[in-house]
DNA sequence: CCCGACCTCCTGCCGAACTA
DNA sequence: TAGTTCGGCAGGAGGTCGGG
């Protein structure tokens, strides 16, 4: 457990200390990672794909389908031998075009790469109303992180995915109890390192309780008894009397 | 429950850079 | 010098989350 600002990045981020945490404390890797769509963001699906090799149960921050009838680019065939778009015409999206004098690295700061049909090709094409109707050439901006994106694209189709998603509520589930049943929707003790503590403590309540389930008898009924009075609050104005543990 | 803040992804525009 | 490509940026879409 982490605790961080509410702040999604930052959340996000926590959660790559936690798996390098366990990793280096456990020697353990996880072998997926189920989440919501916070964490499919491009970066973060690199880092579970490229470096850390952990399969993305996440569902992929995509935003490429267009609502006003023009092709997406999904429309577009990808050729990575070529590093190029084609479009459904059969003309190419190159990112260059242009061989120049002092090399470029074609990456921009937001760590894409800018894939572009010829303007004369898109003045001629057939299909250019259903394309680019606004501009003199269609334009398609790819990640440099798209093929980790298109891993998570591929196994959110796969009923391995589906079963994740179940598998998520019943984590999810937990942290609903914590805050609606145990009243932890709210901290006592201020500053991340307050936090971190009274998550803790919450937790090891949590793991204590689910443990108590799994012992296969529980302890004698006399013991629990007097735990129960010793934990429990008189009422102001009532005395406590012993009760018999059912 | 609604609203605003904040985030990421994507599009379209525009000036800079470059080539013929 | 005109035409084309390139890269940055503003702003919209659509999502989550916290606060009132």
């Amino acid at each position: 457990m982490e605790a961080t600002q509410a702040h999604r990045t930052t959340e996000v981020e926590s959660t790559k200390t936690m798996v390098e945490r366990v990793e280096e404390r456990f020697d353990i890797t996880p072998e997926r990672l189920i989440s919501d769509i916070a964490y499919g963001t491009a970066p973060m699906l690199a880092w579970m794909v490229e470096e850390k090799g952990i399969e993305p149960h996440v569902p992929v921050w995509d935003k490429t389908e267009r609502k006003d009838g023009t092709f997406s680019s999904n429309d577009f065939h990808w050729n990575e031998e070529g590093e190029e778009y084609r479009c459904l015409n059969g003309k190419p999206l190159r990112s260059e075009w242009r061989a120049f004098t002092q090399q470029r690295s074609r990456v921009t700061k937001a760590n894409t790469i800018i894939y572009r049909s010829s303007q004369a090709d898109c003045a001629a094409c057939p299909l250019k109303a259903k394309c680019c109707p606004n501009t003199p050439n269609r334009k398609i901006v790819r990640s440099i992180h798209e093929a980790a994106r298109d891993v998570a694209r591929r196994i959110a189709k796969t009923p391995e995915y589906i079963h994740s998603r179940c598998e998520r509520k019943k984590v999810e589930m937990l942290f609903a109890h914590l805050k609606r049943i145990m009243k932890v929707d709210r901290l006592r003790l201020r500053g991340l390192t307050g936090a971190t503590d009274e998550f803790t403590l919450a937790a090891t309540v949590q793991n204590l309780r689910r443990m108590a389930k799994l012992l296969p008898q529980g302890p004698p009924a006399t013991v629990r008894a007097e735990t129960l009075e010793l934990t429990r609050k008189p009422e102001p104005g009532r005395s406590v009397k012993p009760r018999k543990a059912t």
